[in-house]
DNA sequence: CAGCATATAGGGGTTACCCCCTGTTTTATC
DNA sequence: GATAAAACAGGGGGTAACCCCTATATGCTG
């Protein structure tokens, strides 16, 4: 029995995985719905494990991941995803993580990656190493590509019709450094100088529903 | 009480929708992880509505729902999905869909979608369409009829990003003008009073729209 | 005729997004 | 230790998109 946080923007997979690490006999520390709350929820609880989603607003599951390296690294991240990209793959496993597990297998084996890694083992879903989908847009991929990890997020955010005062909240930082983060995107992305071209291009060319993991 | 039948290939957020919808009080028929057999489970069991994810493998929720219209007709739709764009959404809705949930919001607002399909009303997720509410009236009209002629070829080029000054030299008439006429039409669309949500609002639902937002 | 919608136009304001600068701190790399 | 990149933070300014209000002229319709 071990004590477990869980985070998911999709309400009903939340709900669905605590119905089932539950059944397992675990103890539940804390329900999450976006990568910041989790993150801070962690190093309140300092659960033995972490079950993260990675796509999430605000802060995506392997952000949250790369912080607690430094901050809580008591805490066992399960990475839980629809993509089987290797990048975001090798990109999770270069930051430590522990287990690695694509939801359409979830129940399957979900209870098999908590055990090992409850054991102090690495548990990484098997279908991972073979077919693997690329990416969809290459040209957009390598725009992406020129932004930093800081400009990812805040491009996201900003193609949620979030404000630079919203994402200065969301991510504990200040107005003055979003406008400098969004300025530098501008010039890497080559857009006019018009108002609101970077919200218009976030609009179009970022996914709105599942932001893909930020960086990769 | 009614007779529901839900599909998803993620394992967890079908145990999810499960427990959700058994929380509302109603029978779950099947449940189901792939289209093919959502489909021939609906035949079979003739459920008063099918939830289905339109990711799944085989065939997707849209497929059946297309599959459904001269089969099953009896059965009610509601689409539970990740993707909030606008092609997919008319798809569906052109495909007599009776509900549209967004994963991201659903525990927030499935029981009022599937009260209101019920009720032999529609309901589709607020978000859709950029914020704009798509009441339960069972006909409704395009939007876009609502409004005036003036209202019409002012958003056309809102889409097209002019800015109210660059409209105003368009067609002859006041800056002053095109403001109010950005006013009536947000009222008209129910936006909400944040910045730019016309300018969003057009650029995701006016085709007519040529990018060079430096990739294409 | 009265009432309403439409189109036109203006005065006043607030806020958000863009521009130009200058800095510090941290981190990585040579 | 030096150099560079990234992230952070701030000052100051301009313009655009919203908000509120009023007002005119033109139709259409009960």
């Amino acid at each position: 029995m071990a004590n477990i946080l869980i985070s998911d923007d999709h309400p009903l997979t939340l709900m669905g995985t605590k119905t089932y690490v539950e059944g397992l006999g675990h103890h539940i520390a804390e329900l999450c719905s976006n990568g910041i709350t989790a993150y801070n929820m962690i190093l309140q609880h300092k659960p033995d494990i972490a079950i993260l989603d990675i796509n999430m607003p605000g802060m995506n599951g392997l952000e949250v991941l790369e912080k607690l390296q430094s901050s809580q690294p008591k805490t066992k991240v399960v990475l839980l995803t629809m993509h089987n990209e290797i990048s975001i793959f090798n990109r999770a496993k270069a930051l430590n993580v522990k287990g690695y597990v694509l939801k359409e297998f979830s129940t399957d084996v979900l209870e098999d990656c908590i055990n090992a890694v409850l054991n102090n083992e690495t548990w990484f879903n098997p279908e991972l190493e073979g077919q693997m989908h690329m990416n969809k847009d290459p040209e957009n991929e390598s725009l992406l590509d020129k932004l930093t990890f800081a400009e990812k997020k805040i491009i996201q955010l900003i193609g949620r019709q979030h404000t630079s005062k919203e994402i200065a909240q969301m991510l504990f930082i200040s107005e003055k450094t979003v406008e400098n983060h969004r300025s530098n995107i501008m010039k890497k992305l080559a857009l006019p100088a018009e108002k609101n071209a970077l919200l218009v291009w976030a609009v179009k060319n970022m996914p709105a529903g599942g932001v893909e993991a930020g960086n990769g």
